[in-house]
DNA sequence: CTATGTGCAAAGTCTTTGCTCCATC
DNA sequence: GATGGAGCAAAGACTTTGCACATAG
């Protein structure tokens, strides 16, 4: 469960396919390409830049046909929401353990890895909560890029 | 900087009034309701929210007032906006360093405190990152209310 | 008195929904 | 062939903006 993973195409197309078949989920044309656009695109996409990296392959592509799948893809654990910026519902479709890096500049969002802290307990003040699922850092700084520019 | 200084409320108000003092804002009565507003709702209240508050008391009050003076709230560092759930921009009064419990079921959020957390060491791999600003955790799981009714 | 802030209305975004036709299974 | 999915258009939710009047300093 790494970055390697998330860079292997033609496996996470397969785990797509599996799980469409499984779960008797259509395999449309369309379906496969916007799962294509999200898994290609690193870096957080937004539903408008799906809509335009499918719409290259896909003239007749409908925004509300990429939303309507997205959502179906989010439903059936395929990609995750991620709420890291201003009101820009963004996807991830890195489904390992990890955290994000903004950057306060740029607004470019990171993936990071950290098993240290995937591994310290809670607070005891935080006991009174159950079932905890999802324990995700988010840290703003400088990106190099924008650390450079400066 | 701790909990009970969040709900210390004539402190906060004076705290309002220096700010706007201080930085020329004017001290108008729209602004001080929604600033009251802002904190008393404990729960991360969103605009809509705040302006239901508010109206109580000022039944003039437009909603996009609301919207203009929280922008301008953030601005001046009085409140920050924070992105923890499908994109209902919520805000939140406390400035002391603290993270956020979502409830998988009801959506609530909590603050919490975790010094432990805090004090740790970001790992080596993201040392290219610079001026770490905010370091914030999420954590999703079942609020104690939740997890009685299950 | 002056310039900032408010209210109103209208327009922008982004997202969802109802319906008909199409394509997958 | 039957049913789930796509495309279209329209409506909804949320947020921003331009302008004229009001009010804090």
């Amino acid at each position: 469960m790494n970055k390697k993973n998330t860079l292997d195409f033609p496996k996470l197309m397969d785990r797509f396919e599996q799980v469409c078949k499984t779960r008797g989920l259509r395999l449309t044309h369309q379906r496969t390409e916007i799962f294509r656009a999200l898994i290609r695109s690193m870096n957080h996409p937004t539903t408008e830049f799906v809509f335009n990296q499918v719409r290259k392959h896909l003239k007749t592509i409908s925004l509300d046909t990429v939303y309507r799948t997205i959502a179906t893809f989010e439903e059936f654990g395929l990609i995750k929401r991620v709420h890291l910026l201003d009101n820009t519902t963004r996807f991830d479709t890195n489904l390992a353990v990890h955290h994000h890096l903004v950057c306060t500049k740029c607004k470019r969002i990171e993936d990071f890895y950290w098993p240290d802290f995937d591994q310290i307990k809670l607070p005891k003040t935080i006991s009174h909560w159950n079932k905890i699922e999802v324990r995700n850092v988010v840290i703003n700084g400088l990106c190099s890029n924008c650390n450079k520019k400066k």
